[in-house]
DNA sequence: GGGAAAACATTAT
DNA sequence: TTCCAATAATGTTTTCCC
């Protein structure tokens, strides 16, 4: 950032882009930043991802204008109050000022590419990074002199440094080096908090205490342990709360500590010329708001322009700049924290293809229901993330009574909120569970659950109706019990996912509709009254589930033909719904609450004919599929005459089925 | 109007 | 020639619903 913000000058573009890693980070004391700069520019410049960035920063500019905007319209009056109001806090927060602790911040240097020179020595005084071509995790100390650093893409920082070695994570073994430092940690202060692999928040005031000795040589002899146990270097940095001491652990890197005294008057004058920016907490993005809007670009300046940061800011985020610019931290050991959600998202190609999105949310329901059996971790707030080809970040959320871990739970309401963004183009696709609950569920069944549900559940194929069912283990008093469209969203997406979905209900290899023979404990009727508008059932292996129509196991073709019958009308009646997209995701979600992408009006109706166009294709091909080719020729035949007409599609649909019946 | 949920943004490693 | 991550937490704003 430094000192390129003065320059609007359009003869040095590049002065004017900025990213996280453009930023100077420890060891790069002597790069070229200004040619760092340009290269970065040069490799981004026309690309999606800059075109992004460029809206990003425009949204940043428009809110620093607002706020200087709501700036201009306080009055002399106005900011009197606010000062008072400042003051107050600034008098609160300093009564809270505790300096009797010493916490030590230990930070590995260049941590993940410290452990592979470790593990292969001729990595040792060359540059190297961590990570891929796509991105750096941690570069070493030798990469650094070119500019190449964590968060930047590796092809950018080949471009920058040539004979850069990339080597890719490991994460068992930084994992194995974790656990050996923090055995040390462990001896300074048992109820460490590590933050990361390679950081971790020690209160060194007992140990201090008990062997009389000054935290410097505290910090001393725990990095030369830590050296001595892991062959690995750290850098320490000590102050009076954890706040500060973590500026300090950055103070002296590579292999160095910076302590700094607990004494009122060091912590001011430190703190007073300090960036903002040093400040964890402090981001590119608060400190271009606080620079753009008031000024302000050390801590000393947040006290100086107290009065305005009342003014603009939220309680909590003017308690935080005022404690900062008065050096005042944390200095009780944070509880454990749970764990409030589980995530995993994978980036690829972007594509727009549906069949290739539904496997990949396949695959990440299947890791993610994994890793919370793993935890024993239940969770009712499921989000989708989706990022469009064109970098634009969006969640979907639903919140379900129930809580769910399995696959097929995971599976089945990412994909509803998948479709209800559908078509798309993305290049990354992540799901998030939240709102655990308080017990352990490692159990895979619900307790909650009706013995019938409970059977209907089941994942035995000869005994359930499995994943083709919409799921009324669901319970719930909030979502409708079985609900025609969503079962049929579901059998679509079957379709698309062909296989893969179906096998875990389906292992006898035969057409998805036609895997169950289930509900040997109710009668037919019962089974009948169950299964109307639902999705097709072979009841005693022969006899269809919604018109009666008999046909043994071994008219294969004319079973698999007679689902995808039921399946295009069912498909019909969804085209010649006259109710919007809009209105229909409601219905389609039962009584969830979905909470849908704020689509501009204007851009509504094209989304709408977008929506439409694909279903009709969807149509078409589940026509084609269904139909043997005369029947096709005719279709065809018809459906140009009928083109004409408005009502074409309709009139499509009706000859479809007049042929079906023939 | 207020609380909960959803959406979005920021930060850190 | 083209290429910009994964995970988790937290805060703010917007929307929804009673």
């Amino acid at each position: 950032m430094e000192g390129s913000e003065t320059s609007g000058d359009t003869a040095q573009p590049w002065q004017s882009y900025h990213t996280v890693y453009t930023n100077a980070k420890a060891g790069m004391e002597g790069v070229d930043k200004e040619k760092v700069q340009r290269i970065v520019y040069e490799m981004s410049k026309g690309s999606k991802y800059f075109e992004n960035e460029e809206r990003k920063e425009a949204f940043i500019r428009q809110k620093i204008e607002n706020l200087q905007a709501q700036c201009a319209k306080l009055t002399e009056a106005d900011i009197s109050n606010y000062q008072k109001v400042a003051e107050k806090r600034m008098l609160e927060l300093e009564a809270t000022r505790d300096l009797s602790r010493c916490w030590l911040h230990v930070d590995m240097d260049a941590f993940y590419a410290a452990v592979e020179t470790l593990s292969n020595p001729t990595l040792k005084g060359k540059p190297m990074a961590v990570g891929s071509i796509s991105m750096i995790s941690t570069a070493n100390y030798e990469a650094r002199k070119f500019g190449v650093r964590a968060a930047m893409p590796g092809f950018i920082a080949r471009k920058l440094c040539p004979e850069l070695i990339f080597v890719p994570t490991d994460f068992k073994k930084y994992t194995y080096y974790s656990d050996l430092a923090r055995k040390v940690f462990q001896r300074y202060d048992p109820n460490f908090t590590a933050t990361s692999l390679d950081e971790a928040y020690l209160d060194v005031t007992e140990v201090c205490k008990e062997r009389s000795v000054t935290s410097k040589e505290i910090a001393k002899e725990l990095r030369a342990c830590v050296y001595e146990e892991t062959g690995l270097t750290c850098s320490a940095g000590v102050a009076p709360n954890r706040l500060l001491a973590k500026v300090c652990s950055d103070i002296n890197k590579p292999n160095g500590q910076f302590v700094l005294p607990n004494d009122r008057m060091a912590v001011v004058t430190f703190i007073s010329s300090l960036p903002i920016r040093k400040i964890g907490g402090i981001g590119k993005v608060t400190e271009n708001i606080l620079r753009g809007v008031l000024g302000i670009s050390t801590c000393e300046q947040l006290l100086q322009k107290g009065g305005y940061i009342c003014a603009l800011f939220s309680q909590s985020t003017s308690d935080f700049f005022l404690s900062v610019g008065l050096g005042i931290g944390a200095t009780s050991t944070p509880q454990a924290r749970l764990r409030k959600s589980i995530s995993n998202e994978r980036t690829f190609s972007a594509t727009e293809d549906e069949a290739q999105l539904f496997r990949k949310l396949e695959e990440l329901s299947e890791m993610l229901s994994v890793d919370m059996q793993k935890e024993g971790l239940c969770g009712r707030t499921l989000t989708l993330k989706l990022k469009t080809a064109s970098f634009e970040v969006r969640t979907r959320a639903v919140t379900l009574q129930k809580y769910i871990s399995s696959r097929d739970d995971i599976l089945k309401h990412a994909v509803k909120l998948l479709k209800a963004e559908l078509p798309i183009s993305l290049r990354l696709i992540g799901l998030r569970v939240s709102h655990f609950s308080e017990d352990k569920c490692g159990s895979p069944s619900d307790p909650t659950q009706k013995p019938i549900t409970n059977f209907i559940a089941s994942r035995d194929p000869k005994k359930s109706c499995s994943l083709l069912l919409p799921d009324v283990t669901d319970n719930d008093p909030v979502e409708t019990p079985v609900d025609d469209a969503s079962s049929s969203d579901y059998n679509e997406v079957s379709k698309v996912l062909g296989s893969d979905l179906c096998s875990l209900g389906d292992q006898s290899g035969s057409s998805s509709l036609d895997n169950v023979t289930c509900m040997p404990n109710l009668s037919e009727d019962e089974q009948l009254n169950s299964c109307q508008d639902e999705t097709l059932l072979w009841f005693n292996d022969y006899r269809c589930s919604i018109c009666g129509i008999e046909l043994p196991p071994s008219f294969v073709e004319e079973r698999q033909e007679h689902s995808d019958f039921h399946l295009a009308e069912k498909l019909q009646k969804e085209e010649s719904g006259i109710q919007p997209r809009t209105a229909t995701l409601s219905q389609r979600f039962g009584r969830e609450k979905i909470s849908q992408h704020r689509v501009n009006p204007r851009n509504r109706s094209c989304l709408g004919k977008k929506v439409d166009t694909c279903r009709l294709i969807i149509f078409l091909l589940k026509t084609v599929k269904a139909c043997k080719l005369y029947y096709i020729i005719l279709y065809i035949y018809i459906l140009l005459y009928s083109i004409t007409l408005q009502g074409w599609i309709f009139v499509s649909c009706v000859f479809f089925l007049v042929m079906k019946c023939v």
